[in-house]
DNA sequence: TCCTTATTTGAACGATTGTTCTATTTTGAG
DNA sequence: CTCAAAATAGAACAATCGTTCAAATAAGGA
């Protein structure tokens, strides 16, 4: 007697794309949930019948999106070979994926004294995603001989938080003066690291 | 007959001095006037009698910040020989003038679309300081032959925005663990962009 | 068709926001 | 010592914030 769903989980789908992408672009305490329902044109009760509190809306769709990040990456990081090609499709995928940005909100939402706990301990597994995904890389770089890296958790530290900068770049930039950004910053890294 | 300036311009200092570290802390719209008056000590109202709002401070601790920068800058940027050494000298300055996490929190006022034309103006002029004295490093490391580097304006804002980010870490890392975070970072930029 | 349940709205709440205003204290020149 | 100007405090403002709630709508099973 409990399938009929309407288009209500549509509904919160629409909620949580338009949510993300307005944290994204303008921080969490700069995105009032009247933002949210103006831009959704939902009203702003009807927010909180899908989602407990701001809080939790930002959280959950946090994890839904990086869920969705590792699922993707994983469908192609198998059509690399080497660890440094895996790294230039890394960056490519990061770019392509713009809802990365919500990771520097994170920081923004973990830095304030008034987060809830509970909120705090959730945000400590965001980036934890993207950041299993790098060291892999730079893990197989090392097996395979390509790279040579003293400290393989401080390199995957330095790399991610690049990529999550240039990640702000995609809302100011695109095309292909985007793309040589992103395929730059790796030709560098690489450089970097690369054995010699 | 006006010569009289008490401790004013004292306080006016300890307003804007606490304001910076409140602002890289949590953010512009995540700091209130309540918390800067309650974490200096001086009632909100004193507040708007040294600046005009709350905008308006942060531009001017912004830029009077970024003016600081650049000349402490010039001021050590002379003892190193080449533009390696200055490059690793630079994210050691970067590291110690921790105030420049204002950076970010100077795109996300220049994101909110509320924010005032005059604002917008003033926000672009403030990278432009640490961007140049970057560019300048790589100008001088072309010219020498020791950087091999296609594209200087992309390299820099390459170098500028994995500077900025490495600034968060030093609200919560510190030490010797932090100075190897950015000393590992030059290393592997210029390993990146060094002529061979 | 009717009725339970899911969905959606819109008004209202108290708290907090940035800002203004008036009153009070402190200062140094005369 | 006096007094106008400067410095500071604190109450009060309207606006906006996140959140709650009662009421209205829509939908499908009976």
């Amino acid at each position: 007697m409990n399938k009929r769903h309407y288009n209500s989980e549509e509904t919160r789908q629409i909620i949580a794309e338009k949510a993300a992408q307005l944290f994204a672009k303008k921080g969490f305490a700069g995105t009032s949930v009247a933002d949210i329902s103006r831009e959704t044109g939902f009203s702003k009760g009807h927010i909180y019948y899908h989602f407990e509190n701001k809080e939790k809306l930002f959280v959950h769709l946090s994890l839904e999106t990086m869920r969705h990040w590792g699922d993707r990456w994983n469908a192609v990081a198998g059509s690399y070979s080497t660890a440094t090609e895996k790294l230039y499709g890394m960056a490519y995928f990061v770019m392509n994926n713009y809802k990365t940005p919500l990771l520097p909100v994170g920081q923004e939402l973990a830095m304030n004294p008034n987060t809830s706990p509970e909120t705090l301990q959730a945000l400590q597994g965001l980036a934890v995603t993207p950041m299993a995904a790098y060291a892999a890389i730079f893990h197989e770089g090392v097996t395979s001989g390509e790279f040579d890296i003293e400290n393989v958790e401080e390199t995957t530290l330095l790399f991610g938080s690049w990529m999550g900068t240039l990640c702000q770049f995609t809302l100011t930039m695109e095309g292909e003066p985007l793309q040589r950004l992103f395929q730059q910053s790796v030709t560098i890294f690489v450089g970097g690291i690369r054995k010699r």
